[in-house]
Parts: structure tokens; C-alpha cells; sequence
DNA sequence: CTGTTAGCGCTTTCAA
DNA sequence: TTGAAAGCGCTAACAG
């Protein structure tokens, strides 16, 4: 037990104001710049509490005031470049209207994501911002019960209420598509992520919506994947080249889902892009650098995360805002991953 | 101002202690488990909780108990993957041993690293799980004042009498260096991170020991960098390229500057490794899928976070534990970027 | 087994 | 311009 100086004894206010010999309500004001005061007062509390090196207590003040100038955080996976770039984006955002960031990674599960909202909602935050997992409304009104101002980011609940912010799933698939289709694959495969997500499930609507335009002339070959990871990818593929009519190209969900499949290829000396055409919807820092370069589809996820911490903000703020629900625009990097079939 | 129910006011424990038609602190004991209650009363008020949707605040229990059960982690940027893996690695760690984790990323700022600190202690964390970007003692107890039990992770400050994990960064680079020169090079450069991290110093304090080992065979082509970005690392290496001598081969400090390194290679029409060969201190999962694989330092981030964890977990007990310092071995994996000069 | 009382450290009327 | 008093929501003695 270390939480306190050497006295044995926790600075505050009232030792501030001891020292300063004014009342603490005195020192109070001194310190936050309220009210009206002589300048000796004020200089001769900044001095004590200077001396003292008085941090105030953010859990008392919180108590007392009811706000707490924190927001909650909570993503399936801070280790995914997408969610990184996001919360910086949050962060910085939040940070400049003066809020702290309280971060929690639900690991992928939905239990965990339900207790890190209780545990956020515990703490008072002020408000949250969530990447959910694919909770139901129900489920996730249970728990907040509408308590907290809440942002949804890459992902929504319908009719949940609250403002949200996510990537043109549908523009990006169809960009990826009609580049396969121009060069002529006529079945193509899709790698797709978690059906519980809402990027998951429009990529996979999407790629269907996209496919049945171009019928009859084009295919689908086959659709797997059920999660987001390197090693989903690397089954999905493996089930997809297994296929009696394998496809000649393939969209992946993913820049982790398309690594596995590469990795898959290496594996069977199935050759990109000359044996397979392969292009992700995510773009990464290094898919340039990648054997072959990876063709994506490209957006800026620090803005995403920029966006929704705006959003967020402004539903803190007293004036009940109407729930809002932004679409980012994507666009294609076409490079060395895919060209036309054999 | 939502954070209220529908009848305007947050369910509070006296809410619950109402309705169950007993004292608040009977509530209280029921909800906590502690002390000798009759079923009947621990039901009661079981129930009234569940029906009022009450959560308990912990901005009052911490104020009244004077422990949040959080840490507060600080890092120089959540979206390293190195920061993330350790990010994960703590978190699993203090999750299990009843601990929430307050993020912080002070994008390589000392500043933003101070506020980061005292934004923590205001809120009084329990304990501190941080990597400096190379404060000082003085300023690092100037601000935190020794109040809370703290460990650093992949950095240190000398003589703060805290506990700390990192890398063995002198085994890494000597294998790095040892490999080269096995391999019969001559000239070798090094792309260095910044100077004022732990890393970044004994990286480089490492690579010149280990070549003066070599002496006189082999000689320091040169070493530039003083950043870990991508960006520093294209230019860092175009600077040793355009050296008299230039280097045969390239020690990086970091993935990020070994990508940087790779795409001025690939600007200047250098190939690797035929024209120069190339090898980092750290891995990444994509680095097999490179064009040419990436020769790595490879080793666990995530448990360098769990050995973290674990250490302050133990600081934060009642008995006062010795501080005690971890490194962490690493291995080399030896993949296409690097061969034998021509 | 349970209620009463006090108080964690702060802010905020209300008086002076 | 300043102080006294009350209270945010909870827990921990201390009684009973």
C-alpha cells in the first residue's frame, strides 16, 4: 500500500487549504477559477498546492459533480490495425473536448463485451463508443439501459437509437467485384468474416447483391470464413481451392483473411495472381511490400474513429441531438494481387 | 444529460435498500456477499437490484474504500503491434486478477506522457503499467511522487527503484550482427529508433559493442535514424545508401524501419538481398509474406505484457515486494532478406 | 442478523 | 471576497 506520502496520509484539498490558510471551499475556487477571489488567495493556494504536489481526486470531484469527462471504448480487437487507428483518431478527438479515454478489448466474445459495458457504466463514463460484436438491441439495452449518450463505430444496432459510424461496406465490395468482372473472372469466391458484425454481414450481403447483378455471366464459386483471422483465411481458402470449380478470384473481407490466403496458396503452389486473382477490402501499411502486392480497398480508419468521437461529443453536450448515422466513402488500390484468369 | 433513468434520477444503492425494505447498508453487505445475512433479506435485495437495474458506483465505492482496482497503462503508441500484443498480454493478466485497464497513448510525446501520468494518479489508479518515451527519474518522480506501485515494460529509468520487463535487446542484436558476419559481410549499417527509449539506446549501444567485436574485419558502415516510424526508416536509408562505402548489409531496429528500408530499396532499384541484405529486431506475422521475407528478432510480446502484469499485480499487494527486473529472450529467424554479399 | 452513524474528498448553495 | 454546511453514493465501525 503505497497510495499515500510519507506522512502516511493522502494530499488534499483540505490540506491545500490548511496550509494556504483559507477555507477549502476557498481553495476550491482557486484551483478551478470560479467565483470571484483576491489574487493573494489565489496565489497563495497555487502556491500550497504546489508545494504539496496536490493532485485532486477525480473520483470525489466525480462523485460530487456527476460527470465524470471520461468516455468508454470498447472493441472486439485493439491488436487489428483498423481498431488501433480508430481509437487514436477517438482519442485525439475526445481528448481535444477534454475527455479521457477508458479503453476495453472484448476479446472477440460477447460476454466480455457485456461486462465491459457494465464495468464502463459502473465507472460513470460519460458517454460510449462501441464496436459491438454483434449484440442484439435487446441484449444491449438490458444492459445500458439507455443510461449513456452511444456511438456505434463499424458496426450499428438497428433501431437501437444511437448515432453510428461505418465504412461503405456495399461500395467497397462492389469495387472489388466489378474490377474481377472487367478482367474477365467469371467465379469468384468470397472470404468472409464474422456474420455477427455488421462489416461481416454487409460484405457478405454485398458480395451477393454484387454477384447477382453480373448473373449469368458470373458465379459464385463459394463463400467461406466465419471469423476474421489470418488462420480463418487459411481454412477458407483450402475449402475454396478443394472446390470442383474453383474460383478464379477472391475477395477477401479482409487484410487478415487475404494474408491467410496467401499463405494457403504458398502452401498448394497455387499462384497469385497468374493461378488466382486476390484483392482484400482493408487496406494495410505494407500491402505494398507484400509478394505480390495486395490490391484493396483503401479508407481512413483514424477518421472513422474522429467521426464517431465527434458524434459522440455532441450527444454529450446538453442539447439532445437526433441520433446520426455516417457512411465512409472507400476506394480501390488496384496492385500486383490480381489479374485475368489463364 | 441522459445519465439518468426515465424518472430523472440514477438508481442508487438507497433505491435498492428501499425496496427491499432494509437499511442501506444491509444492501450493501447482501450485494458484497460479506458479513451474516438470512437468505431471505440476501434474496430480498437480490431482487430489488435486478429490478431496478442497479449498478453500483464505483466512483463511490473507490472514494469510500480508496482503491479503484484499475491500472493505468501508458504506452507511446496503441497501434504498434508490439504495444498492442503487451496491451492484450497485461490485460488478460489484471482481467484475471480483478483489475480494469485504463489506456493511454501518448504518441510519442514526453509531454502527453506527463499529462497521460497525472490524468492516472487523478483518477487514482492502483498502479501503473508503463514504457516511457524516456522521461528522466527526476521528472518521472517529480511527477508521479512515488505514490503508486509501477513497472515498466520494453523501458526502464535507472535507479527509480521500480520494477521492470524488457527484451533482451544485446542477445537480439548480436544474433543479428553475428548472422551477417557469418555470412561474410563486411560493411554493416544500422537503422536506429529513438534514442531516448530503452530500446532505442541499447539497440544501438548493442550493435556497436557487438561489431567491435568484429574488429578489424568488419567495420560500422554507418547508423542513421532516430525515430521507429516507417517514414524515418526510407530515409534513414537512403542517407546509408548514399554513403562512399555503403553498407552490404542492414541491421534494422524495428519492422517499421525495415519496411522503410525496403521501399527505398526498391525506389533506388537496390535489390534485396543480392544487393543488400536486410534484418530486423522484431517480428510480425506478415513478415514470411513479404517480397523477400523478412529476416527477424522474433519473441512473445503478449507475455512480455503478461510478465508486466503479473509483477505489478505483486507490487500492488500488501507486502512490499523487492523490485525485480525481467528480460526477455529472443531467437532469430532467418528467412529471404538476407544473403551473402556479392 | 441488522440499523445507525460517520466520513471518503470534493463542489456548491447560502450567508456573512 | 470568503466561510459554513450539506451532500454526491457508498462502506465500515459500532451498537443493538
Amino acid at each position: 500500500m503505497r497510495n499515500r506520502l510519507q506522512n502516511g496520509h493522502v494530499v488534499t484539498l483540505a490540506d491545500v487549504a490548511r496550509r494556504a490558510g483559507v477555507s477549502a471551499s476557498t481553495a476550491s475556487r482557486a484551483l478551478n477559477g470560479r467565483g470571484e477571489l483576491s489574487d493573494q488567495t489565489r496565489a497563495a493556494v497555487a502556491d500550497a498546492a504546489r508545494a504539496l504536489q496536490f493532485q485532486p481526486s477525480q473520483l470525489a470531484r466525480s462523485l460530487r459533480t456527476s460527470t465524470t469527462h471520461t468516455v468508454g471504448f470498447v472493441v472486439p480487437d485493439v491488436s487489428s490495425p483498423f481498431y488501433a487507428a480508430a481509437l487514436k483518431g477517438a482519442q485525439t478527438t475526445l481528448h481535444d473536448a477534454g475527455y479521457r479515454t477508458l479503453l476495453m478489448d472484448c476479446e472477440q466474445s460477447a460476454d466480455r463485451e457485456i461486462e465491459a459495458l457494465q464495468t464502463l457504466l459502473a465507472h460513470r463514463v460519460d458517454g460510449l463508443l462501441v464496436s459491438t460484436v454483434g449484440l442484439g438491441r435487446e441484449r444491449f439495452e438490458e444492459v445500458t439501459g439507455g443510461r449513456v449518450p452511444c456511438v456505434f463505430f463499424d458496426s450499428s444496432i438497428v433501431g437501437s437509437g444511437e448515432g453510428s459510424v461505418i465504412l461503405d461496406n456495399y461500395a467497397g465490395i462492389d469495387l472489388l467485384v466489378d474490377h474481377f468482372v472487367e478482367h474477365g473472372h467469371r467465379r469468384i469466391g468470397l472470404l468472409a468474416g464474422s456474420p455477427s458484425e455488421t462489416s461481416g454481414f454487409e460484405r457478405r450481403a454485398a458480395f451477393e447483391a454484387a454477384m447477382a447483378r453480373h448473373e449469368p455471366h458470373v458465379t459464385i464459386a463459394g463463400i467461406a470464413g466465419r471469423e476474421w483471422s489470418l488462420h480463418e483465411g487459411t481454412h477458407a481458402t483450402h475449402e475454396l481451392l478443394a472446390l470442383e470449380e474453383p474460383p478464379t478470384a477472391l475477395v477477401a473481407s479482409s487484410v487478415e483473411l487475404a494474408l491467410g490466403a496467401m499463405l494457403t496458396c504458398r502452401e498448394r503452389g497455387v499462384r497469385i495472381p497468374d493461378d488466382l486473382a486476390l484483392a482484400a477490402f482493408d487496406d494495410a501499411y505494407f500491402a505494398e511490400l507484400l509478394d505480390p502486392p495486395l490490391t484493396a480497398v483503401t479508407y481512413r480508419p483514424r477518421e472513422v474513429g474522429e467521426a464517431a468521437a465527434s458524434l459522440l461529443v455532441e450527444a454529450m453536450g446538453d442539447d439532445e441531438p437526433g441520433a446520426r448515422d455516417l457512411r465512409f466513402d472507400v476506394r480501390l488500390i488496384v496492385r500486383g494481387s490480381c489479374g485475368c484468369p489463364r
